[in-house]
Parts: structure tokens; sequence; C-alpha cells
DNA sequence: ATAGAGATTGCCT
DNA sequence: GGCAATCTCTATA
């Protein structure tokens, strides 16, 4: 990646579904001791205040605090036993929500990904959550950490324009179903769910 | 205590 | 397209 800056939280929108969509075009960048890892957000879900499909909806548990904290930093559980999901915490300090990222555009460490997935199909290597947490070697250890500074892992932007952004329902969630809170990159080869999403 | 659902994935037909 | 794997939390007893 052409040498992204971290993101400053002053520049994270509050609201979390603004976060949502602030958070496609932007960097995720990890580091790990075999080199730099990470790509372009292209797609993203939000989770909001009172929202009943949301992890903070019936109060704070020792899986969920990190959604409490303030803007901006990580939180990282496993769904379904098996696949690490990574989050960005929204709204302010002591409120429960935040922003689902759920794929990333695979530009740095493209050789490390590939080792984590066991895969060299490149678009496979970060398209869905849990293949997204994979690749860049996200697990609970990263729970709770501040991604607007770096280290570890962390938010970035390379000042790049970004693409048309595409809005559409929610996918994997059978309450607050309809909300349209999925916010995706038009047309771009590594966002994933069902083509009918995707238009 | 026990059972069921869940922000998924990979392998099977 | 169907389905099992496997952990955490919630609801019910």
């Amino acid at each position: 990646m052409a040498h992204p800056r971290v993101l400053d939280r002053a520049e994270l929108p509050v609201d979390t579904v603004q976060l949502a969509r602030f958070l496609i075009g932007k960097m995720l960048v990890r580091m790990l001791a075999e080199g730099v890892a990470g790509g372009r957000i292209v797609e993203t879900e939000g989770y909001d205040i009172g929202d009943p499909a949301g992890h903070a909806y019936r109060g704070m548990t020792p899986r969920n605090r990190a959604l409490f904290l303030e803007r901006g930093h990580a939180y990282v559980y496993l769904a379904y036993g098996s696949s690490f999901m990574l989050n960005v915490s929204s709204e302010m300090s002591g409120v429960g929500a935040g922003v689902l990222i759920r794929a990333i555009e695979p530009t740095d460490g493209i050789g490390i990904m590939e080792r984590n997935r066991g895969t060299e199909r490149v678009r496979d290597l970060a398209r869905g959550p849990g293949r997204l947490s994979a690749a860049l070697g996200i697990d609970r250890r990263l729970d709770g950490i501040d991604l607007c500074r770096a280290g570890p892992l962390w938010l970035g932007s390379d000042g790049q324009a970004s693409d048309e952004i595409g809005q559409s329902k929610r996918i994997g969630i059978t309450r607050a179903a309809d909300r349209l809170l999925r916010f995706y990159v038009r047309g771009n080869w590594f966002v994933s769910g069902p083509q009918a999403l995707n238009g």
C-alpha cells in the first residue's frame, strides 16, 4: 500500500452508521513478525445503538466489553466456534455499538495471507469476516486494542478517493434483518455475499 | 444443568 | 445448494 497514515480518532464519525460508511476505502494494516499485511476495506456492517442484532443489545458481557470502548478500538470475538470477527467500536465511551469489517481487498503481504489461509486464490484471502481475520492472524489477543495508533493492527488512509459505495441488508442475521446497514464498494471483486445484495 | 441459537466456513452431493 | 464443526451466551428448569 502507498504509505498510509494512521487515522486519527477525531476523524472517525461517532455515529455507527456514518462510521460504517466512512471506513469503506480506508486501509487495514497488520504488523506481523513476518512483515506487513493488509489491504483496502471494501465491505462493512453497522450494529448501532439499540440494534437487536448487535452483541451489546443485552448489555455488557466478558465477550463484548470492547464494544463499549471509545470509538476506534477493536472488538474481536469467535463466531460459530471457528471464525474470528473484527469490529471497530463506535459511539461514545460506555455505549455498546460497532462496525463489522467484512472484507478487504488485499494489497500488502499477500504471501503472508496465502500462508495463513492455506490458499493462493487471492480473491478468497479476505472475502468474508472469518477469512479476513484468518488471513491477518487476528484473534482475541487483539480484542480491545486501539486501532488509531501504530501497533499490531491499525486503521489507515492513503488519501485515495473512494469508489462508488453501495448499501444493502446485512448478511447472516435474523433480527432487524431488513435494515440497510451494510456498505460495500460497488463492483469490487473482493466483496462477499450473494450477488443479489451486491448490485 | 441443559438446550438452542448464532454477525461463518469448507466440504459434500 | 445442504450440512457439520465448534465456542459463547441466553433462556428455561
